[in-house]
RNA sequence: GCGGAAGUACCCAAGUGGCCGAAGGGGCUCCCCUGCUAAGGGAGUAGACGUCUAAACCGCGUGCGAGGGUUCAAAUCCCUCCUUCCGCGCCA
């Protein structure tokens, strides 16, 4: 969500940064939002009159009450202020609908006009033009036949897919044995490995309020992500980001608090409407995974170098367990709405020969605040919006997949790398059974 | 989950329809006096948001847990919800 005040003053430059993303659609958004401030505030401007109006002459009501105890003649004076406020009650009766209707109406447009988006972004229409940047350690494709994930789990006695449909559907998985416990080392090592990083590890709720959601995502993704609890305001949470910046709605930060740096643990429950494609299937896209995520909230002018930071500490961790990765720059029409800059971190798949998403890195700049309304008390009291960025550390069903199949030897047992193996109880290697 | 009590500014707290954007105390800031591990006196102390403005000040509006309602007028009366505390129940 951009300032209502950059539509106001500049929206030359709103409408270029809506052509840059490819939205041109939604190009009159821009004078929609210019029309309904000016009745908006016109209405304000009106209501606000009567008001004082009221209050004024209300007081003049109350001497006059108070006199009439004693002069009678008063009282009639009293009843004509009386029919006077009553009678500009209608008018502000009107008046504070159209505010109402104004200020939604307003809103939801402005919810929909994309983030000014950095100018280090790359121009391009989709995902096709998103940029790699660079590839950190070696993409190796062995001289033996790397199987799809499950059938490495299974090799493993590490996963079941049948038990968990039949239990809760498609979409859930039941993980076993040293491919369970992995998956808590990998998290384990991550949290401590942020938190070597300065970060405050956190457990965050799982569930949060309707009004927390309406802040924190469009409608759209609501509707396409989030699960509702029935007969209760309470929604799972997609990604603990969700919940962590929740967390921050309405508040007011004193600026030497700053930045925070968190490290939060949750699972994360995705409805995942759509279609999935033939990679996607075992663990890829699930309804229920767990994840580590970095949150950091700044001054705007730290923002940069916090991400930059963020996505170097998720290059950092998977090359600490030997996965190549690449950094891949997501270009304007691919950047979601709320934010400025955004990168994922790709792991190497030798078993496609490609990389795939593992972490996303976004700096929201003040989209996410502005919304929230979270504040920075500066020193000098003055206020600024807190700028909030997010980053995976890592979501270890689908970092799994990386992991197994970069580490796959040829008799099919699995190489523990170093960092991970305090967390499996000193193991080296995973082996097949039988 | 049930019963009881409560939610007012940085904190404590008074306040049952107009004279209340809010007494009093503490704290904090500034000033004066005194002079040394202290004490006394005075002044100031909603923050926020919206609007107005080139911007700031000023003004105006909103604001007493939240949202509705009654009324010319609500901290005050009515309804719904939330939170906290105490007791009981239930549970890891």
């Amino acid at each position: 969500m951009i300032d209502i005040k950059l539509i106001r003053e500049n929206p030359e430059l709103v409408r270029e940064n809506i052509r840059k993303k490819f939205q041109e659609a939604k190009l009159p958004l821009v004078d929609r939002a210019l029309e309904l401030d000016r009745l908006n505030r016109a209405a304000i401007n009106e209501a606000s009159e009567l008001r004082a109006r009221r209050n004024q002459l209300s007081k003049q009501i109350g001497a006059l009450m108070g006199q009439a105890k004693k002069d009678p003649a008063k009282a009639g004076e009293a009843e004509a202020l009386k029919a006077q406020v009553k009678a500009d009650g209608e008018r502000l009766a009107q008046l504070e609908e159209l505010e109402g209707k104004y200020d939604g109406e307003l809103r939801a447009v402005m919810m929909r006009i994309p983030q000014i988006i950095d100018p280090s972004v790359p121009i391009g229409p989709d995902d096709s033009c998103n940029v790699e940047v660079q590839r950190f350690g070696e993409p190796k494709v062995p001289d033996f036949p790397i199987p799809y994930h499950t059938q490495i789990m299974e090799s493993l006695n590490g996963i079941d897919l049948d038990g968990a449909r039949r239990v809760a559907g498609n979409g859930f998985y039941y993980l076993m044995g040293d491919v369970a416990r992995l998956h808590e080392a990998v998290l384990a090592y991550a949290r401590d490995f942020m938190i070597g990083k300065g970060f405050t590890y956190v457990i965050p709720p799982f569930m949060m309020h309707g009004a927390i959601v309406e802040g924190v995502m469009s409608q759209s993704d609501m509707d396409a992500m989030m699960y509702k609890i029935e007969g209760e305001d309470l929604y799972l949470i997609g990604t603990s980001e969700h919940s962590m910046i929740g967390r921050y709605i309405d508040q007011i930060i004193p600026e030497a608090s700053l930045p925070h740096t968190l490290t939060s643990y949750s699972p994360c429950f995705r409805k995942e409407k759509g279609a999935h494609g033939l990679e996607e299937r075992g663990v890829y896209r699930i309804h229920q995974f767990e994840k580590q995520e970095m949150i950091v909230m700044c001054k705007p002018e730290d923002s940069m170098t916090w991400y930059e930071r963020m996505w170097n500490y998720s290059v950092e961790l998977f090359r600490s367990m030997d996965i190549p990765v690449r950094q891949l720059e997501c270009c304007s029409g691919d950047l979601a709405d709320l934010k400025v800059k955004s990168c994922d971190i790709e792991a190497w798949s030798p078993r496609q020969e490609k990389y795939f998403e593992v972490c996303s890195c976004s700096n929201l700049g003040d989209a996410q605040a502005r919304r929230l309304k979270i504040r920075i008390r500066g020193e000098d009291g003055k206020m600024t919006l807190a700028h909030t960025l997010n980053n995976t550390v890592v979501a270890p069903p689908r970092m799994l997949i990386a992991l197994l199949e970069n580490n796959l030897c040829a008799d099919g047992s699995v190489r523990i790398p170093e960092p991970l193996r305090p967390y499996m109880g000193g193991k080296e290697r995973l082996v097949p059974a039988k």
